[in-house]
DNA sequence: AACAAATACTTAGCCGGCTAAGTAATTTCT
DNA sequence: AGAAATTACTTAGCCGGCTAAGTATTTGTT
């Protein structure tokens, strides 16, 4: 690749690298039932049992339309549950099934197999100063766009 | 956020990055008429202008399907033309309209300020590195997922 | 020459993500 | 109390991406 194109950008890098490593975590997680992007909520979910819709996109940081869509497919894969607030009809709690429970017990293994492989070569000092120079890019993303740190 | 969760490890970093990066790629590149994605295939093409669909999805390391939507798409944007190769029927090739042209002059300027926003607040040695870390990661993953580096 | 295999896509269908617009319920404010 | 504003989603529709299956067309093989 030539010096000073796009596809030799950090960001071009960055972009190369998720796709990648998203197609193994769905490779990953087929097994199990569920996509990537399904296990983050069963992970938020398992955190602190019922909570809203809201909290829940907060948490993930995504638009209501997007959780809302995943809620309902991981609903009908019986994953979860959607209860009506009884003190509050606008809000839905989500709950965790027994099988929404036991795939993310087997999602924690993958996300631990992915991570090994994500940085294998790495040294510690090395994925230390990754996981700052990482934070820094996020940081430089703040405020321009409202999906992360929404405040 | 808690130490050794999923939502702290670099592998989630990353995810997050690449999401509100695309995002402000998006709200960029929607003056232009286009998303994300098809700016790449601009670019390939720009390089080489009538490429066939599959020189072009090796380029960008994406499915048959994905590109051959995203050109439909880009056809009837007036961005690209699809003309069928007089030797070999199976093949078509795509060329860059004066649009098409056009839009591209603009992206490579969004490509610009996107990559001094990406790395803002990095000396160029922790770009360097960084770049590094990043070349890693992404050999990390191949051979796994037959997407990249497909040959 | 004829049939099998490989090639180059295309179509259907699904997923995560987004925007925009809509709905219902709750608050707030006059 | 009643209208207006806010909140909490939901629905419709579009995009990039993927898999699986299908359709031509070309190449290879007997």
């Amino acid at each position: 690749m030539k010096k000073g194109t796009h596809v030799d950008s950090i960001g071009f890098l960055l972009g190369s690298i998720c796709k990648v490593r998203r197609n193994t975590a769905n490779e990953m997680l087929a097994q199990y039932g569920i996509h990537a992007g399904q296990d983050i909520l069963l992970y938020y979910l398992n955190q602190e049992d019922g909570k809203t819709v809201t909290q829940l996109l907060e948490d993930i940081c995504v638009q209501p339309a997007t959780i809302s869509n995943t809620i309902n497919r991981m609903v009908a894969n019986n994953l979860i549950k959607k209860v009506k607030d009884e003190n509050d009809m606008r809000v839905s709690r989500i709950f965790l099934t027994e099988k929404g429970k036991e795939v993310f017990s087997e999602v924690k293994d993958v996300w631990n197999i992915l991570e090994v492989q994500t940085v294998e070569g790495l040294t510690d000092e090395e994925k230390q100063v990754l996981k700052k120079s990482l934070l820094r890019l996020l940081s430089n993303f703040d405020n321009h766009n409202g999906q992360l740190f929404r405040k």
